[in-house]
RNA sequence: GCGGAUGUGGCGGAACUGGCAGACGCGCCGGAUUUAGGAUCCGGUGCCGCAAGGCGUAUGGGUUCGAGUCCCUUCAUCCGCACCA
């Protein structure tokens, strides 16, 4: 018997499956369909043990469903526009397309070398023209409907990366991908309109069944709805008002000052007038230097200067002062807010510290609150209101939607709702990227690229010379052209678009790849998509997963696609860790999923991955479960090969009823596996059980190494086996079925189970006694609950256990126990 | 602070609907084979105890004939959100 070589016959079948093209897919509107999709990689140029757990969960889907009869769509891309194509540009003097290219082409062969059965005439390639021809024939279809505006806005600005950021790319007022502090910066930018879908994407939550918990929240957090009343205070002395919002509208009459943020227009306005002009300009500057990190935590000292200008609160025409604060958010809701210090904490801290007078407005039903007595706000959402007008008495919600009310009716105010979620900013002033498709013209304005013209081509002769603004400005072919509406001389964008754009559609470009005429073609997109399982980690939970969510949107409202909701079910595998910590270079414990590979095989690999943990938690890497792996495989080799003449000589049907009993606890064993592994696999993701039932089966396999076994059930058990095993471990699978049968393992289809072969003549039963196991007793398993009472209580073990003892109950419960109760 | 998740042998982890806790794998111990080592095969391996038996799923309580699983309490760890008015 040879022995397993992995090297050897896993390149033999990855050739094998490439020549024979065994992986194309076609649309085949008479059979179901099954979407599996990884979510594709940034060609960084080298694959990592994330991306190897994350390609080896879709690979075993995509082989599972295929062998379940479904025709699968299984598609591999690269999201290659973006930052480190560029930086290796600036260091190293390489064309970012070079870098990039030459990146993808190793990791496509290491995504060969794990077997993967991708159809690869799919491939999708963000930063090749035929691909962002049509990301800018979206923006376009975007720009039409509305839903992309330039304006100018205070943005996030990452100076290390020389260009914005959307809000969804600053992490804790850092800089997602750099880590570097995020300032803020006055300038015009480009934006999609993703608040105009902001409760479409709350709402549909909802329809997402087979998303994680914690992902639906994470976007839920992200939108932030809430309601409230936006009503407006007046200003006399300036003739003006200012509007607030607020969602506690039952606290109103518990006003005793108003805070603007120092960004909010007004600030302006009452320093024009203002003798405390310099003190309150010199505040603002204070704020301003304040950081992102210090002026958005809690624990920050709330800070502000009174402006000295009065405004009247519209429900009881009290007369507040104005003041300006560090706490206040000008991008949230109006940039002010009415301060009621008795029912929120920090107006609470805010008016102790500046002397401010505190009014109550509620308390709780079963008690009278002293203002005097109290050392903090009432921030319970339960009592009734006092001091608050007709109000007074109500209780606290039925006053939120009265005051609301009372506020319409007078005009001064409206029910208002409010989301955190802000329009997605998308121009960077970077040169790897989709060139954004329009043209300033000094007579038009602002003008699209005619769709004739597109793709607007990224130039290749660029120089990187300039720092850290974008190469793209200085380049002036790409920069001067004629207005597509006029002809005059005009200028291009030189911004490029944020690459979260070009990975918010991939997934529908895969369906139709090739498409020159559109970005997909209807009837192709419709039969595939969405997604059935999505494979990816957690932190895309509101970046990719939300704008790809948006996008489908816009793309089903312009009639593109019937669908709401790109990714139907999402899977968010687990971190890869080592020594208790993720793999990193900076922390020296990463291990190359190549010379894992090389020393063991893909087969092992794969399979160490799915074994180690469920696929949603993180996994620890261990050299030695790798080992294992390796020898569980070296296992199925050697005893399959040790059947080899027997399995081939065998007859394809035999007589269950002359097995020996051992032959028949094993055909059991091999049917309970067949059951365990498809649900294991198909409904639970639990492939670790699924692979340690694999393992069983083998185990159970070698005590007949040194017996005879039955030829019939000897070729049954192998050839179930490789199939369960073929999704895991593809490779050795294929190999091993050459040698026993015929054709490819890949293309059987998955083993049902016979439900009569799960049948056992007797089964063990637990004897309990007052719950503690005493005996363990064999029965026929389709005995009733007396029957098996009756049998329970003539055991020795019962008798002696029961004697001098009154019973007082039985519990018995088919197949699984008796528990006899006993006193005394 | 709020929200979510997790907590089981020396380790990774099983136990899906309340019914033999620790499947499977790693590690460790023993045996066979071998000149030896490695590889392989077989057996053992939660803790205490010579044994009978007792104790065990973060903590303390509860429901139940029976709880890792259900309910309440406390603790720990991780993740997300965090001045959002």
């Amino acid at each position: 018997m040879d022995r397993y070589k992995p090297q050897e016959i896993e390149k033999k079948w990855q050739d094998k499956w490439e020549s024979e093209n065994v992986y194309k897919t076609e649309m085949d509107p008479d059979r179901p369909k099954y979407y599996a999709l990884e979510m594709f990689p940034y060609p960084s140029g080298n694959l990592h043990m994330g991306h190897v757990r994350n390609y080896s969960i879709g690979d075993v889907m995509a082989r599972y469903k295929t062998m379940q009869g479904f025709n699968v769509l299984h598609p591999m891309g690269f999201d290659s526009f973006g930052m480190p194509a560029e930086n290796a540009a600036i260091k190293h003097g390489v064309k970012p397309s070079d870098w990039t290219f030459s990146n993808i082409e190793n990791m496509k062969r290491q995504q060969r070398s794990m077997g993967l059965s991708y159809d690869w005439d799919r491939e999708a390639i963000t930063c090749r023209p035929d691909y962002y021809k049509w990301t800018q024939w979206l923006f376009e279809l975007f720009y039409k409907r509305g839903l992309a505006y330039k304006k100018k806005a205070t943005v996030n600005w990452c100076d290390t990366c020389g260009t914005v950021l959307a809000n969804e790319q600053v992490i804790d007022g850092k800089c997602w991908r750099c880590d570097s502090p995020v300032e803020k910066k006055e300038l015009s930018q480009w934006f999609l309109k993703i608040t105009d879908y902001a409760d479409e994407l709350l709402e549909d939550l909802k329809l997402l069944k087979g998303w994680p918990e914690r992902v639906k929240v994470m976007q839920k957090n992200w939108i932030g709805r809430s309601e409230g009343l936006e009503f407006s205070f007046d200003v006399p002395s300036m003739g003006t008002k200012i509007p607030v919002y607020t969602t506690r509208p039952d606290t109103a009459y518990g006003v005793t000052f108003l805070a603007l943020a120092a960004e909010h227009p007004l600030v302006e306005e009452i320093c024009k007038t203002s003798p405390k002009a310099d003190e309150i300009h010199a505040f603002c500057e204070h704020v301003r230097h304040q950081s992102d990190i210090e002026r958005t935590s809690s624990e920050s000292e709330k800070e502000g200067i009174n402006t000295g200008v009065i405004c009247i609160n519209p429900f009881n025409g009290n007369e507040v002062e104005i003041w300006v604060t560090n706490y206040v958010l000008a991008d949230y809701g109006t940039g002010a807010v009415m301060g009621v210090p008795s029912g929120d904490q920090r107006d609470w801290m805010f008016a102790d510290k500046y002397g401010i007078k505190k009014i109550l407005t509620l308390q709780p039903k079963d008690k009278q609150l002293k203002l005097e007595e109290m050392t903090e706000a009432y921030v319970e959402k339960d009592g009734v209101l006092v001091n608050s007008g007709k109000f007074t008495g109500m209780e606290m919600h039925k006053a939120m939607g009265a005051i609301i009310e009372e506020a319409e009716k007078q005009g001064f105010g409206k029910r208002h709702v409010n989301y955190r979620l802000r329009d997605w900013l998308i121009s960077r002033q970077r040169y790897w990227g989709a060139p954004i498709p329009v043209i300033y013209c000094p007579h038009c304005g602002e003008v699209l690229v005619p769709e004739k013209d597109l793709p607007v081509l990224l130039p290749e002769n660029v120089s990187f010379e300039q720092g850290s603004v974008s190469p793209l400005a200085h380049c002036d072919e790409f920069v001067h052209c004629k207005c597509p509406k006029c002809g005059a001389d005009a200028v291009r964008e030189t911004d490029t678009m944020d690459t979260f754009i070009c990975s918010s559609w991939y997934y529908l470009r895969y369906t139709d790849p090739k498409n020159d005429k559109e970005p997909f073609a209807k009837d192709k997109v419709n039969y595939w998509a969405p997604v059935d399982q999505y494979i990816g980690g957690i932190e895309h939970a509101v970046l990719h997963l939300l704008y790809s969510r948006f996008f489908t949107k816009v793309l089903r409202d312009a009639g593109l696609v019937d669908f709401d909701e790109p990714f139907t079910n999402l899977l968010t595998q687990g971190m890869v860790i080592k020594d208790g910590s993720k793999m990193s270079k900076s922390k020296g414990n990463v291990v190359s999923p190549e010379e894992i590979i090389n020393k063991y095989g893909a087969d092992t690999a794969r399979l160490f991955i799915l074994f180690a943990a469920p696929v949603e938690r993180d996994l620890d890497w261990s050299d030695q479960g790798v080992e294992g792996a390796f020898r569980f495989l070296n296992r199925v080799w050697r005893i399959l090969l040790h059947f080899e003449d027997t399995v081939k000589g065998a007859p394809t049907a035999y007589d269950v009823t002359k097995l020996t009993k051992e032959e028949k606890d094993l055909r059991r064993k091999l049917h309970l596996t067949i059951k365990k592994v498809t649900e294991d696999v198909g409904e639970r993701f639990m492939f670790n059980t699924a692979i340690s039932n694999i393992m069983e089966l083998v185990n159970e396999l070698y005590s007949f190494q040194e017996k005879e076994m039955n030829a019939g059930l000897a070729r049954e058990t192998a050839a179930s086996l490789l199939k369960l095993l073929a999704p895991f471990a593809p490779h050795i699978a294929e190999e091993l079925w050459s040698r026993l049968f015929e054709g490819s393992v890949h293309q059987q289809k998955w083993p049902s189970y016979d439900e009569s072969a799960l049948q056992e003549d007797e089964i063990e039963i637990v004897l309990q006694i007052n719950g503690k196991v005493r005996d363990k007793i064999m029965i026929a398993p389709d005995l009733d609950r007396d029957a098996m009472k009756e049998v329970a209580l003539a055991t020795p073990r019962a008798q002696e256990l029961t004697a001098g003892k009154q019973v007082v109950k039985v519990i018995c419960v088919p197949k699984k126990l008796v528990n006899i109760v006993v006193k005394g």
